[in-house]
RNA sequence: GGGUCUGUAGUCUAGCCUGGUAGGACGAUGGUCUCCAAAACCAUCGGUCGUCGGUUCAAAUCCGUCUGGGCCCA
């Protein structure tokens, strides 16, 4: 733990995040008000992720927009490590991913990091980690991208085309870097200190700027990237940082797809997603109805309520009332999280659905290594 | 290639010197309490002590092999 009471790193969060002291501490800028309006203005509507500041922080996004209103276009990267089965919290980044897709018209390359999550899990095989970034890759397509303009990269799949680029990179990172940005110690495998030059290909597989919509944990690898692009001759990428999603329970944290109850995957079915939503989703409710009728609940620590925020009532309308009758004492938990339920229900029945079609649709997806 | 230290439940670890088949913490599970969750309290589960072999009546404990990891030297 660090003075701040928190730790955020790309393998590890820990603690209650003050995301104002990390904009801080990480050197990135925090959305203003000024460029939310300006998103708006480009878009025509404003998402309620940024509205609400589930994207909350960035590095040159301003740059992108400058360039997108002089005629020239970017690209869009992101990506996921597949150590596991994808939870709700992964969806988040590539559902803001998608709009960014839809309304700037771009590209969009989307990074499955088998070989990482390989060197980084001591039990993973690399035939385990291969399988999941295939059951990743539905979830993905499952969102509704165009595969015209979404190519999925698998890292041991593409290595052709990423060596190249990688190895631009990786001549220009030593050691002495990877070891401050990342914390490797002299147990650390060598296909760990390699490997940031990999996760930095994607940025510059297109000749255009990049913008990598990502979960602020991961800003690590691209700190480093954007030292050593104009090394290289590139343009440095730009970033826009998400909040952690905090596991059903509790606030400290994130939720990790290894804790099977403080995850919700996108596989689950109804009655086990009410099971763990009543079960074990952490509340700011009071200890008895009466104290919270007369005390009312704190939905900023409520669980239930921040997933509504952050990912399933995109209506502010609905998401205010919710809000005042519970910090009122009107809505008690176990009403909130038959609201957050049926909710989740209902976005993970359609999801399902199109994630199995998804099984047909994704070798149109797949790049194919030039 | 040589030397040296190290490997105990999901995790951290006690025990090893002075042999008698493992104890703790956290986690997990169940219960009580709560509108739920958390906290608190109660209970339960979980380890063939890295592998194979040797010594011994008896080995996590001593010896050797292999294997993973750390450090030093070449």
């Amino acid at each position: 733990m660090s003075a701040d009471d928190f730790v955020v790193t790309p393998w590890h969060v820990e603690g209650d995040i003050d995301y104002d002291k990390l904009i801080k501490q990480f050197g990135t800028q925090k959305i203003s008000p000024e460029l939310l309006e300006r998103i708006k203005k480009i878009t025509g509507e404003d998402h309620y992720m940024l509205r609400r500041g589930i994207f909350f922080s960035h590095r040159e996004m301003s740059r992108i927009l400058d360039d997108y209103d002089k005629g020239n276009k970017f690209f869009l990267y992101t990506g996921r490590g597949p150590s596991g089965h994808t939870h709700i919290g992964h969806l988040v980044p590539w559902v803001f991913a998608k709009w960014l897709q839809e309304k700037f018209d771009v590209n969009m390359y989307f990074q499955l990091t088998d070989d990482e999550k390989f060197f980084s899990k001591q039990n993973l095989t690399l035939e385990e980690t291969r399988n999941f970034a295939y059951e990743n890759a539905l979830d993905f397509i499952a969102l509704g991208f165009k595969p015209e303009k979404t190519k999925i990269i698998i890292n041991t799949r593409n290595i052709q085309t990423l060596y190249p680029i990688a190895a631009q990179v990786a001549k220009k990172i030593n050691f002495s870097n990877t070891k401050a940005t990342f914390g490797f110690t002299n147990d650390t495998n060598i296909g760990m200190i390699f490997y940031t030059s990999l996760q930095s290909a994607p940025c510059f597989i297109e000749d255009k700027p990049v913008l990598i919509p990502l979960g602020v944990d991961q800003d690590p690898h691209f700190r480093l990237t954007r030292d050593i692009a104009p090394k290289i001759g590139k343009t440095k990428p730009a970033l826009i940082h998400n909040i952690m999603i905090p596991g059903l329970e509790g606030p400290g944290g994130k939720m990790s797809a290894s804790n099977q109850n403080s995850t919700v995957y996108t596989t689950d079915e109804p009655n086990v997603v009410k099971k763990k939503i009543n079960k074990h989703a952490f509340s700011g409710g009071q200890t008895s109805v009466e104290e919270h009728r007369k005390l009312g609940g704190n939905p900023d620590i409520d669980v239930s309520y921040q997933y509504l925020r952050i990912f399933f009532e995109p209506d502010d309308n609905k998401l205010k009332s919710i809000y005042e009758d519970y910090k009122s004492g009107k809505m008690l938990s176990g009403e909130l999280k038959a609201i957050l339920i049926e909710k989740m229900n209902d976005f993970l029945a359609v999801h399902q659905e199109n994630r199995e079609k998804a099984k047909d649709k994704i070798d149109e997806f797949l790049f194919e290594n030039k």
